[in-house]
RNA sequence: GCGAAAGUGGCGAAACUGGUAUACGCGCUGGAUUUAGGUUCCAGUGCCGCAAGGUGUGCGGGUUCGACUCCCGCCUUUCGCACCA
């Protein structure tokens, strides 16, 4: 017998797969179509075990539907503009185009010897100049449709970066890649408006039916839908009025005062006046991104001296400058009802505001004077006259009627999303086609005069203050398309989240020259099936991505409503680690043993293990998939992965678990080869106590095809992998106790029919060498890849006797074997003849028995 | 603070709709094979106990013939949001 050597074997057949052309996609109208994506990679550098543990799970998927008879998508590609490139430039002086390529080319083969089933035909990198040329297209498409736009904003500016954050990319008031705190910049940004499909994206989150509950939640709370009012407030002595949104109409009478941002339009309007307001207002807005934000911030105010009128009793309200009131919610200004709400509270308490009591709890009397919080419950209003008894839930409407009614406010909806702001100040992304002349104005560049290229020429730019696109001699300077005139190209490039929001897209039809998108291919293959991919991205690429697609849709380049059906979000993978108390984290290698525990090899303080973190080269706890690849091979690699743990769940790598997997491939490769060995030309001798065994295996081979198949789909491979492995040990049980005369013509029969199942079960985790062992082990002239998933046979499954638990009061006490169809009276009779059972029944009297046939006989009794 | 998910052997984890708790793997113990190491194969392995038996799914209650599973109250961990009016 051969031994297993996964490095030829793997060889082998990925070099045949690629000759065969295996995983070519084409249309095809009589089969049903799968498209199957995972999250496309940055080209960092090299892959991590986290890719692997993601393509590892696409691929399962994947080829676990082809042998289910579908036509299955499964392409890659590379995300590959983004700042690391430009950092990485900047350190190597050399292109980021250079390092970006240089990284792919790296990967591609990485990811080649995992030995996944992708349409290698569909590939292409986001900084291609075609896909950069049919973005700036459909950038412009929707600048037409009204989606785009540009404006005079407060920005959050990434001073490590040098460049603007979306708010989605503001993680805690820091930049969510440089980690360096996010400061407040006014300056002029490109918009994409999807703030336009807020609703939309909100009330198709229910039919997102095959996505992870998690993952909606965020997107509903990100979205941030409430329902209100807005009513404005006369000022005493002017006519500017005061315009503020409420959630809680219920308390307008409990109002007491008004606050506003500090960059409200009437704050600005009293700092000119007033040098004090205009440092209060400063101060606000040096702590306003801060990490004091963090911390529970003191609720600081100024007084502005203007008095608002209450809209009901005519009383006078102070207007203060909040430093906790937000500019970009609402309308900038609240009205507040310390009694009802904390933050007025606190304001109130720290400022020695009148705090009015209008909502009345249920049983207990709040008293202004001893109460220690705000109180946000439900009750009745008081003190409200003519809505004085209603309850709150109530009042809400009615008191919004009456503002429609005197037509003093309106009930509105208020979204928390902004509209998504994709300027970016660097050089390494995709330029936004715009050309800005002197007397035009802001002018689109003309379709025909795309893609407006990067200049290659950059690389003494890179690395100074602000935009090397800027700073270039030559490369702004054009003329306006529209008059002629000398005019400067617009010189901000796109947000990289613009390139994942329609990657999925572009693969239907990566060939297409003429358009973004054939939109009959794209229309054939998507929406996508099955998502894959890091629950990181639930909120900014995912919500990105839908925003996107709809809006294709209704330029008409789509005609799904979303994109992805389905999406599963796996989980990280996770080592323990490894620190020195002088020199920080340790690899491994870094640490040697010394009297039963672990030394830090240079130092010789003993090291302090750690617990499970995330792989990362900082706490030097990454293991690199090449090594185990070359070492063990990519079909061990993968059978690991999928059995340490379920997809969602994170993962706890392990050299043992390694191991494990390992040998449970070279046992598999084993018995398959005995079976061979021990089945060919045997005389048919039957032996009836062999037929009850052999019946039993029968049986066993089916309830894992069952148990298989139904795992797939729930993607439990670890589960599915367990049966198999059992599925295994049953086999390799039987050849080990039978020796070669006793394997009877039936027996050979069904070891092979097991030996098959066996293979055919494991190739999506194992393509490579489950492959060679159908052809060259098994003799089959087909591929595996192209075969089909075994189906149950039903009558297989069918038993003569079965095996139930009899309990006392609920515990176990025997078990016994009765027909497959036995009634349960007959059961019963069984039960009480069982020896055991009668030792348990000895002096007590049978108060009842509850039978659930097929499973348990339960005898209660009384002593 | 709010919201969500999760807590099961020495470890990673199983357990269908309330019905044998710990499948499968790792580790460990013993044995066989091997010159030896490794590999492979066999047996054992929740805890207490010689045994019969008892006990056991974060903690405390409850429902039920029967609870890892359902209900109530706590504790812990992880993740997300964090002044959104």
């Amino acid at each position: 017998m051969n031994k297993y050597n996964p490095q030829s074997v793997e060889a082998k057949w990925q070099r045949i797969w690629e000759q065969e052309k295996s995983f070519l996609a084409t249309e095809d109208p009589s089969r049903e179509k799968f498209y199957l994506l995972v999250m496309f990679p940055y080209p960092s550098g090299r892959i991590h075990m986290g890719h692997v543990r993601n393509y590892a799970i696409g691929d399962v998927i994947a080829r676990h539907q082809r042998l289910l008879g579908r036509n299955v998508l499964q392409p890659m590609g590379w995300d590959a503009f983004g700042m690391p490139a430009e950092n990485a430039a900047i350190a190597q002086k050399s292109h980021p185009k250079t390092w970006t390529h240089s990284n792919i080319n790296t990967m591609r083969q990485e990811l080649k010897s995992m030995g996944l089933a992708y349409d290698w035909n569909r590939e292409f990198a986001t900084c291609d100049p075609e896909y950069a040329q049919w973005e700036q297209v459909l950038f412009l498409k929707l600048y037409e449709r009204g989606l785009v736009y540009r404006k005079q904003s407060l920005v959050n500016w990434d001073p490590v970066d040098q460049t603007v954050l979306a708010n989605e990319q503001v993680i805690d008031g820091k930049g969510w890649r440089s980690g360096a705190a996010v400061q407040r910049k006014e300056l002029s940004q490109w918009f994409l408006k999807i703030t336009h499909y807020a609703d939309e994206l909100l009330q198709s989150i229910p039919t997102l039916t095959g996505w992870p509950e998690t993952v909606r939640t965020m997107q509903t709370n990100w979205i941030g839908k409430s329902h209100g009012v807005e009513f404005s407030f006369a000022i005493q002595g002017s006519h500017d009025i005061l315009s503020v949104y409420t959630t809680r109409p219920d308390t307008i009478m409990g109002v007491t005062f008004c606050s506003i941002a500090p960059e409200h339009p009437l704050a600005k309007q009293l700092a000119l006046a007033n040098p004090k307001a205009a440092a209060f207002i400063l101060e606000c807005q040096q702590t306003g991104t801060s990490e004091e934000t963090l911390e529970r911030m003191e609720k600081k105010g100024f007084n502005t001296g203007w008095m608002a009128i209450h809209p009901f009793t005519g009383a006078d309200l102070p207007i203060f400058i909040a430093n906790f009131v937000l500019m970009s919610y609402g309308t900038g200004a609240v009205m507040a009802v310390p009694a009802h709400d904390q933050r007025d509270f606190e304001f109130a308490r720290a400022h020695g505001l009148k705090i009015r009591v209008v909502i009345q709890p249920h049983g207990v009397t709040l008293d202004p004077a001893t109460m220690t919080e705000a109180y946000t419950g439900p009750g009745i209003l008081t003190r409200s006259g003519l809505f004085d008894g209603l309850d709150n839930e109530t009042a809400k409407q009615r008191i919004a009627e009456r503002f429609a009614a005197e037509k003093i406010g309106r009930v509105t909806t208020q979204y928390r999303l902004r509209d998504w702001g994709i300027s970016r100040q660097r050089y390494w992304g995709n330029p936004i086609p715009f050309i800005h002349c002197d007397g035009c104005g802001v002018v689109p560049v003309p379709v025909e005069d795309l893609p407006v290229k990067l200049p290659e020429d950059i690389l003494d730019l890179l690395g100074l203050p602000g935009n090397p696109l800027a700073r270039h001699p030559d490369w702004r300077n054009t003329a306006c398309p529209r008059c002629g005139q000398p005019a400067q190209r617009e010189t901000d490039t796109m947000d990289t989240f613009m390139e994942s929001s329609w990657y999925f897209l572009r693969y239907c039809s990566p060939d297409c020259h003429t358009a973004p998108l054939d939109r009959q291919r794209v229309n054939h293959w998507m929406p996508v099936d099955q998502y894959v991919g890091g629950v990181e991205h639930a909120v900014l690429h995912l919500l990105y991505a839908r925003f996107f697609h709809k809006a294709l849709r209704d330029i008409g380049e789509v005609n799904c409503d979303e994109p992805f059906t389905r999406l599963l979000t796996q989980g990280m993978v996770r080592k323990d680690t490894h620190r020195c108390p002088t020199h920080g984290w340790r690899y491994p290698y870094e640490t040697r043993e010394g009297d039963g525990i672990l030394l830090c090899s240079e130092c010789d303080f003993p090291i302090e293990i750690g617990r499970n973190e995330k792989m990362s080269k900082s706490k030097h706890n990454v293991v690199d998939p090449n090594d185990i690849i070359r070492g063990y091979g990519a079909d061990t690699a993968r059978i690991f992965m999928l059995f340490a743990a379920p997809p969602e769940q994170d993962l706890e790598w392990s050299d043992t678990g390694v191991d494990g997997a390992w040998r449970f491939l070279n046992r598999v490769w084993r018995f398959v080869h005995l079976v061979v060995a021990r089945t060919s030309g045997k005389v048919p001798v039957c032996s009836p106590a062999h037929d009850e065994i052999l019946r039993g295996l029968k049986t066993k081979i089916h309830e894992t095809i069952d148990k298989v198949s139904r795992d797939m789909v729930k993607f439990q491979f670890n589960t599915a992998i367990a049966a198999v492995m059992e599925l295994v040990n049953a086999g390799t049980a039987y050849m080990n106790q039978a020796t070669p005369e006793i394997l009877v013509e039936e027996a050979a029969s069904i070891m092979r029919e097991l030996a098959e199942v066996t293979v055919v079960l494991l190739n999506p985790m194992a393509p490579h060498m489950t492959e060679e062992l159908w052809t060259e082990t098994l003799g089959n002239s087909t591929r595996l890849s192209q075969w089909v998933w075994p189906v149950v046979d039903p009558v297989a499954l069918i038993k003569d006797e079965i095996t139930i638990v009899v309990q006392v009061n609920g515990k176990l006490r025997a078990r016994i074997q009765v027909p497959t169809n036995a009634s349960a009276a007959t059961c019963e009779t069984l039960a009480l003849a069982d020896p055991n059972i009668q030792g348990h029944l000895t002096g007590k009297t049978i108060l009842k028995m509850v039978t659930i046939p097929g499973r348990l006989i339960n005898i209660v009794v009384k002593s």
